[in-house]
DNA sequence: ACCTGAACACCGTTCAAGT
DNA sequence: ACCTGAACACCGTTCAAGT
């Protein structure tokens, strides 16, 4: 049975989730579907664009109804942080469409264009920091247990400096900052963002 | 003339900032200084530690005496912007070190913990997505064509949305909101980044 | 339409060996 | 201490050719 493009989608969805961006090259793609790398070129013109594919089928998964724009930054987080280096995905082929982005369009009806960039903006900067920071405590971790005999548990912390997750926390704090100076400083133009 | 560790690091540095992170390889760098790949390996143990070292260096050029957490941070992302993704070789970087970095500590003895950390984050987002924005329309302008894309109405203009520059000003104005945040609701603790 | 097979021009990293 | 040369196990992409 041949393939479809969103079968190439989901199928390397299934490596970044698994294995990360850094291993997420089409060649493994293309084994994870029993096919040969040139195969991908039928689907998709190169990698780049399977990526902005990949990181719209994460965007999908927030909900763009609600009219709570810290609902809306805080499952579009946590949608990119369900996926291994989700959030560089997401952020950087965001950034091609800063303008015209439909998260970023939705958060301005509900906040003004300023305040709904600096919203979004906030939330890739947080969440890829909390992403690149738990997969540096993860790796961490590893490097402690790993050697076999000799070191058992009890030694210090090695590497990372932060608590457990004081990250979802944080990121919520800075939401409250933000919204507050939205309060505070209601912006002029409330409907659409800025072209 | 045998190289140091300082000429390693400013030979990647002048292959970033010429050619961009995509071409920033290994051997890359080492046909910089005419030596063989496997000679940087003396001088630094892998790829990963080399961007850290650049990282640095990049921040290293931003004055932390500034006690105008905005100027702290357009100068941060001045500074990034100064050399091809900068913004996301610095914010990759730095997520590692999130308790423990030297622009968030200053930052966060201006304004406090929470605020420090929103500010930066938002200037790693915002400038991440600066870069990008400004590089692929450096792209298009050379190659004016798009594979079907289509998602989102609105926007006749081919290519790139945005005008020449909104974006240095649309972060000064995001700043401003999270200023505007901060005093409204300070915060409790004003001294020490969380740890 | 969808795929194979082979090729091209690259990667990061290791390691014995030179000076 | 600093570097070479060769090797290993990878990359993205192209293209003629098969079905």
């Amino acid at each position: 049975m041949r393939n479809t493009r969103a079968d190439v989608v989901a199928a390397a969805l299934r490596v970044l989730a698994g294995q990360g961006l850094e291993s997420c090259s089409m060649r493994r793609v293309a084994a994870e579907l029993d096919v040969q790398p040139s195969a991908l070129y039928h689907h998709v013109p190169n990698k780049q664009s399977l990526l902005a594919l990949m990181a719209d089928e994460i965007v999908r998964r927030v909900r763009l109804a609600s009219t709570d724009p810290r609902a809306l930054c805080t499952e579009l987080r946590a949608a990119m942080l369900a996926v291994r280096d989700g959030a560089d995905v997401v952020a950087t082929v965001e950034a091609f469409r800063l303008g015209s982005s439909a998260v970023e369009h939705r958060l301005a009806e509900l906040v003004g264009a300023d305040g709904g960039r600096t919203l979004l903006l906030y939330t890739f900067g947080h969440t890829q920091s909390t992403q690149t920071h738990r997969q540096a405590a993860e790796f961490g971790a590893l490097l402690d247990s790993e050697p076999g005999e000799g070191s058992e548990p009890g030694t210090a912390n090695a590497g990372m400096g932060e608590q457990p997750d004081d990250l979802d926390a944080s990121f919520a704090r800075g939401l409250d900052i933000i919204l507050a100076g939205l309060a505070a400083a209601p912006p002029r133009e409330r409907i659409l963002p800025r072209v």
